[in-house]
DNA sequence: AAAGTATTCAAACGTTTGATTCAATCGTTC
DNA sequence: GAACGATTGAATCAAACGTTTGAATACTTT
């Protein structure tokens, strides 16, 4: 039972790294120190492997954003929810887990941003259906709190939305190399506030 | 010669499609019909064709920002450019890439979108250093612009904005899928338009 | 303790990868 | 038109890939 955790941690951090398809089954039984075969015993292929390795961590990922987003609901009653707060219960989970205990979580969220940018079909596919319940929920909620923008902007400003986020979870060393380490990534809740604030001006300006 | 530009041509494509190391040199020879070993004749291997690939455009790619950059500057004379102006300046040549007579600049700018948000460390060095005397011209630019930022809010915003320019010229086929076909990725002048218009109320967003 | 299931192991499978070889062909120059 | 370097062609290389196999081991149940 120990293998099949093993398993999943360390291709958990080195899909992560490298991303899924630059990462070989070879190195992952390397760093579990397990046999190849288990991962077939255990997972069947390569792409359940990261189907696995997505699931453990996205699902309650995604519970927790919804969860919030209820929360701020039921808080405003039959009124519209500001839009920071949409955007807390969106990127706030996904961010704080790169202050898990034992760094399980910063590691997923490294290895979800970089599945959200990754070109792979597989991939892509297997991640819309994890999202799109999320994104039914998060859709309407963004419509009320932003009623005045007509629908295409409405979602080209979602796309641009998207990409800061990704790009945020996935990649924290460009930063460091950009602002020479005055930066801390693993500052959650700064990232949180400081994204929200971003976002939150984005998606309010004024069409021209 | 022809067999050169062949190659190159392919490449572009599929590397812009799946991303470079999902593209397998005999793919690239398949499409451009030519033999195998052409490509080792002329570029030497994987690597180097793919820098001749970035390095073809690209190297005009950031001469026409800097020089929009540099325009706009003498037009300001000794004030500051306008934040509005200096994202026209980052992110317009690169956009306007997609709507290129033969369609070359349009398979390009996802390449390029798609290489910025690549894991890949060789990738990211080759890209850094194209990219080096581009950030050092428009980091001075933003900060006159921006002066009341704190510096590390400020590279927070920077990558924030890398993640959404790269996301929005790397993946239209994702927008497209969540607008349900109505955004149009290939107006470039719309695109550059919402773009800088999020981007700078996102920058100018007050710290909280 | 024996039987039976679950798991691990080393070895090999067939493919695909980037790269190399060397003979054949092309285009230019004398 | 002979000689020459530049280019292309078909074949092959070793390495790495995901996957499969069947025997060996560990664990549970009786």
């Amino acid at each position: 039972m120990d293998t099949k955790a093993e398993i999943l941690n360390s291709a958990e951090d080195l899909f992560a790294a490298h991303g899924p398809n630059a990462t070989s089954l070879r190195q992952v039984i390397g760093r579990a120190n397990v046999n190849l075969a288990a991962i077939h015993y255990h997972f069947g292929n390569k792409e359940s492997l990261l189907r696995a390795v997505l699931s453990r961590r996205l699902i309650p990922l995604n519970a927790d954003r919804l969860a919030l987003l209820e929360a701020y609901e039921r808080e405003s009653g039959k009124r519209a929810v500001s839009l920071p707060k949409i955007l807390e219960a969106l990127v706030g989970p996904a961010l704080r887990l790169s202050r898990d205990p034992n760094k399980g979580g910063a590691v997923f969220m490294r290895l979800l941003g970089r599945c959200v940018l990754e070109p792979d079909e597989k991939i892509q596919t297997m991640l819309n259906h994890q999202f799109h319940y999320v994104l039914e929920r998060f859709t309407p909620a963004f419509k009320r709190a932003v009623p005045d923008l007509p629908p295409v902007d409405f979602f080209w400003r979602i796309h641009f939305l998207v990409g800061s986020m990704a790009h945020t979870m996935a990649d924290s060393e460009r930063l460091q190399t950009i602002s020479n380490g005055l930066c801390d990534p693993d500052d959650a809740e700064g990232t949180i506030r400081r994204l929200v604030t971003f976002l939150n001006a984005g998606l309010r300006a004024k069409v021209d």
